[in-house]
DNA sequence: AACAATCTCAACCGCTTAAGT
DNA sequence: TACTTAAGCGGTTGAGATTGT
């Protein structure tokens, strides 16, 4: 126990529910300045809350692009070969689900899926063939499908050998993870809703490459600027999601 | 209409990991 | 190498909404 008055005072944080006026200062700083250090955003934003609080806010429910709403059937399955395959790692799930957060697809989990599967009282088989090196344990392996893969409407990856073996678009750059990363263009919407990508010419299952996002120039470069949208806002893309960094058209694929 | 049970979802908590010093 | 700090993640909680009796 120490003596009170030598004890670093702690800040008083707010708790609980966002305000309407919080979420406007927290979307106005972060556009503004973009987050960098979250300890420093609630000083800057003029919040009583903590840094670990507004990147929660941020991610789950300001972040631009967010689908609300039902999900849909084509979600769900997404989730169940997903879930089947991964486990509870609701992050890796989520990047795989543009527009919605890790929490929502946890939530969905919980509220509704989980009972749904065990209703309907076996295992649901993927529809998609994920490399073996994605299933969690060494069980999982060893049951996966064949190589070869298939979705119900999205064509998912290819195959991850040819992910790993795929050449770097730019010298120093290494990928995050082996997985190809997906971008889809309603991640990359400006706050009046209009898609920037929608234009854009396709080289690969619907994916981008025109002249602005060439794949000689590597996108990763582009994204580690702001790109002015439609209306004049800046739109700094490496603040919405990791995601974003280290896209490779060679090797990974937007919709 | 009133109450209880259940569901949904935003937010918090605590742990792990990565990066910096 | 050890320590600190910040970020990321999954589990859990709790308030409000909805549904059933």
């Amino acid at each position: 126990m120490g003596c009170k008055k030598c004890e670093p005072i702690k800040p008083k944080y707010r708790k609980g529910l966002w305000s309407p006026e919080e979420d406007q200062r927290l979307r106005d700083c972060v556009l503004r300045h973009g987050h960098g250090c979250w300890s420093s955003v609630p000083a800057k934003a003029g919040l009583q809350r903590n840094g670990k609080s507004c990147r929660l806010r941020w991610i789950n429910y300001l972040r631009p692009g967010l689908k609300r709403g039902v999900f849909t059937v084509e979600e769900e399955e997404i989730i169940l070969s997903l879930h089947a395959l991964l486990g509870n790692k609701w992050s890796q799930i989520a990047m795989h689900l543009p527009g919605r957060t890790d929490n929502e697809i946890k939530n969905h989990w919980n509220s509704y899926l989980k009972k749904k599967t065990l209703k309907m009282g076996e295992t649901i088989e993927p529809k998609c063939y994920y490399s073996p090196s994605l299933s969690s344990t060494p069980e999982a392996q060893e049951t996966s499908p064949p190589p070869s893969y298939e979705f119900s409407t999205i064509e998912w990856f290819k195959p991850l050998d040819a992910a790993k073996t795929a050449p770097e678009v730019n010298s120093g750059e290494t990928l995050k993870t082996s997985l190809p990363k997906l971008l889809f263009s309603e991640w990359l919407q400006n706050c009046d809703g209009q898609s920037f990508m929608g234009s854009l010419e396709t080289d690969r299952v619907g994916a981008i490459g025109n002249s602005q996002f060439s794949s000689e120039k590597g996108f990763s470069a582009q994204l580690e600027t702001e790109i002015e949208l439609v209306g004049g806002q800046l739109f700094d893309l490496l603040s919405q999601d990791e995601i974003f960094s280290n896209f490779s058209t060679s090797v990974d694929f937007a919709y």
